[in-house]
Order: C-alpha cells, then sequence, then structure tokens
DNA sequence: GCATAATTTGGAACACGTTCCACTACGTTC
DNA sequence: GAACGTAGTGGAACGTGTTCCAAATTATGC
C-alpha cells in the first residue's frame, strides 16, 4: 500500500494519482459551487471526476473528508495570497477587518461553496482532525499577520498575538454559520464582526 | 388541523399531545446520552417513545430539529436555574467565567448527550431558527445575567452587555465544537475560554 | 517480458433519514 | 350515538452515504 491516506498524506503518489486527487477536488468544487453541500454527493463527485465510487472513498473516506480538504485547499490559497502583501489599516483592528471584510467577500461571491464547506467544517469529527489542523492554522496566519500589519518581521508573533486570533476565528466561525444556515444577513454578519475585533483589539 | 408545528407553538395541543411530545423528547434524550448523534436514530426514537415514525415525523420535521428542541428544553431549564439565583465573583470575567464552568461541567459529565445537540445545532439551517433562537436567548441571557451579578435589577442590560455576550457565546460555541468533535481536550477548552473572556471582559 | 502485487472499476448491497399511503382510533358536533 | 374530520399506526419505498467484492487494469521487481 503505497498511500496510506492520500489526502493527507505528503506523499502524493504517482503523477497519475495526483491527477486524480485534483480531478475529484476540482468535481467537489464544481458540485459545491452550484448546489451547496447537499449538491455535493459522493456519486456525483465520482462520476465528474471520471473515477469509481470505491476509488474516491479511497482517496476521500468521508464526504466529510473530502469537502473539508477542499476547503483546506481554498483557505491556503487564500492565506497565501493575503500574506505576499502588507495589509492597510492604522491600527490592529482596521488591518484585521480589512482581511476579514475581504474573505467575507470572497464567501459571499459563492455562497453555495461556503455553504458546503462549512457545513463539513462543523460536522467534521477527530476523524478529520487533520485537514481541520489545515485550516484552523491558515486562519490563524491571516489574523496574525494581518494584526502585525502584514510585514513578515514587524514583531515577532506572541503567544497572546495567537490566542487572541483563535478567539476572532472563532467568532468568525460562529458568525460564519449562522449566516450560512440563513440565520442571519451578510450584513448583520459583517457588524457583529466588527463590534467583536474591537471588543478584542482595543489598539 | 389543530397544531400547525407542535414543537415551537405556544399551544401545545391536548394532554395526550403534550404526553407524547415529553416522551419522544425523553427518547432522545436517553438514546442521545448512551450513544450520542449516531444513536439518535428516528426509527430507534419513535420505537422507545411508543409512537409511529410517522407521528414521530408529525411533531418533530426532522432529526435535526428533534435534537435542537431537545437542546433547548436543556438551555432553558439551566438558564432557569442559574438566573434565579445570584452568582458568585468579583469582576465580570469571574462570573461569566463561573457560569460557563459549570455549564462546562454538565455537558462534560453527558459527553455523548452533548455531542448529538451540538452537532445538531451546527447543521441547522434556517428551518429550524425558531428553536435554534430559544437556544441564543438562552445563552445571551445566561451571560448577561452573570455579567451583572445575578441581582435581577442591578443596572440594565445594554445593547452593549448583548453584543458581549454574543461574542462570548460565539467563542464558547467554538470552543464546544472543538471539544465535542475530539479537535480538542476539557483542559484547552477551558483555559481557551478563560483567555477569551478576560480578553473581552477586562473589568 | 513475466509474475506478482497494488489499484481501479462497476455495481450490488446495506443503513438510516425521510416520504407516502391505506387503514384504524379518537374526539367533536349535531 | 352517527357521521365526520383529525391524529396515529404499520409498513413499504426512496435517496444518498458507505461498504464490499470479483474482475479488469496498471505498476513494480526480476
Amino acid at each position: 500500500m503505497s498511500i496510506a491516506n492520500p489526502s493527507t498524506s505528503e506523499d502524493l503518489g504517482s503523477a497519475a494519482q495526483r491527477e486524480r486527487r485534483k480531478r475529484i477536488l476540482d468535481a467537489t468544487y464544481d458540485l459545491a459551487t452550484s448546489g451547496g453541500f447537499d449538491a455535493v454527493q459522493m456519486r456525483a463527485v465520482a462520476e465528474r471526476a471520471d473515477v469509481a465510487l470505491g476509488t474516491l472513498y479511497r482517496y476521500f473516506p468521508s464526504k466529510i473528508h473530502l469537502l473539508v480538504s477542499a476547503l483546506g485547499r481554498q483557505f491556503e490559497d487564500a492565506s497565501a495570497r493575503l500574506n505576499e502583501r502588507e495589509i492597510p489599516g492604522d491600527t490592529q483592528a482596521e488591518r484585521v477587518l480589512y482581511v476579514l471584510k475581504r474573505m467575507a467577500r470572497g464567501m459571499q461571491g459563492d455562497p453555495k461553496l461556503t455553504e458546503a464547506l462549512t457545513r463539513a467544517f462543523m460536522f467534521a469529527d477527530s476523524s478529520v482532525s487533520n485537514e481541520i489542523h489545515v485550516v484552523g492554522m491558515a486562519m490563524t496566519t491571516i489574523v496574525t499577520h494581518a494584526m502585525h500589519g502584514g510585514t513578515p518581521d514587524e514583531g515577532a508573533i506572541t503567544e497572546d498575538d495567537v490566542a487572541i486570533a483563535r478567539v476572532i476565528g472563532d467568532v468568525w466561525l460562529s458568525a460564519l454559520v449562522a449566516w450560512v444556515t440563513g440565520r442571519s444577513t451578510a450584513e448583520e454578519t459583517a457588524a457583529h464582526m466588527e463590534k467583536a475585533v474591537h471588543l478584542i483589539l482595543r489598539d
């Protein structure tokens, strides 16, 4: 068995396997974008990725793993894009809100996709902890990076910074869930985040 | 149709109906307590509550509604119990942490039950918003009550108080999800909450 | 190139949430 | 107490996540 757990392993296997994995994630993405969580049906993903159902399950042991992996890829992309530039804003709160709003805008542009990924994230159990960890790290990195102004070495990141970033991440996640599940509007979510960030980061 | 939506309506119908509803929620409770989310199977709930499957669905239109209703009952009980007494602690942070720890202890004593209810809460969509609202209100009330020291009229509750309580509720929910899904231990959760509350409530 | 192992395939089968339906029991109205 | 409408019953059936398996295909070591 050369690939014990293709979804998280560093060793991504042969080119054909990497290609299959990408096709699967792309299919997941497409289906989630057009129809949300319910539209990501394992048979549909397999068919669109041109892969047998059994193969799909060999690469991703459950629908949740699949979606959380897709979420991880998206977050890592976003994190990479945000972290290579300076963040505008004079205070920590302003900068953090800047990146949060930016991410929110991106997510609101793809509500179905966001719904699918968020649902999966919230439903994941410990068997998905590796994939979850990727998302959590990306989130924390984004926030601490913004706190520090976007310049790579403008002061080391302290434990306190990380704690703060995690709290903000928590609020953000709860707000996201409320929005995704239709319990609050985009405006309410934005206002709530603004309030929370100012509460936590009183520069 | 005398009961349009028995799970949220004020009018709870005849005594027999109230009795059935209680039996269903009790069965849900028992199954969730012993086996968590997965053990709450609609056929099993129906059988244990001595009710036909169709009847179960008439009272609660989905498994999620059922579990969130159960969560609502639990939260309202907890809220009522907490709100009729004074909360010890000299600062807002201390008092809030007191109630949070108290609730955490209760939940950790019934991990499977907590897992089932939290999962359902996180998975609920807008069709469950009534039931969700009950839980959210109870949570906010518990926190604002603690902030104000537990004496009923020791200062009115301001909008700001509610905003703070909601933020704390958000962090608490995220922490709960992380704990429930086995991604963090009870100790980590407690430490994180402590940090967050002190960050938000610097008396 | 062959033998062997690993992977993929196609599809059947199972579990559980949900829907549906024909039938029965109950309670309300006159 | 007869007729009617509402609620409850028992159970079949469907959809989708998941598991399983035998056969076909591909990769690997010699």
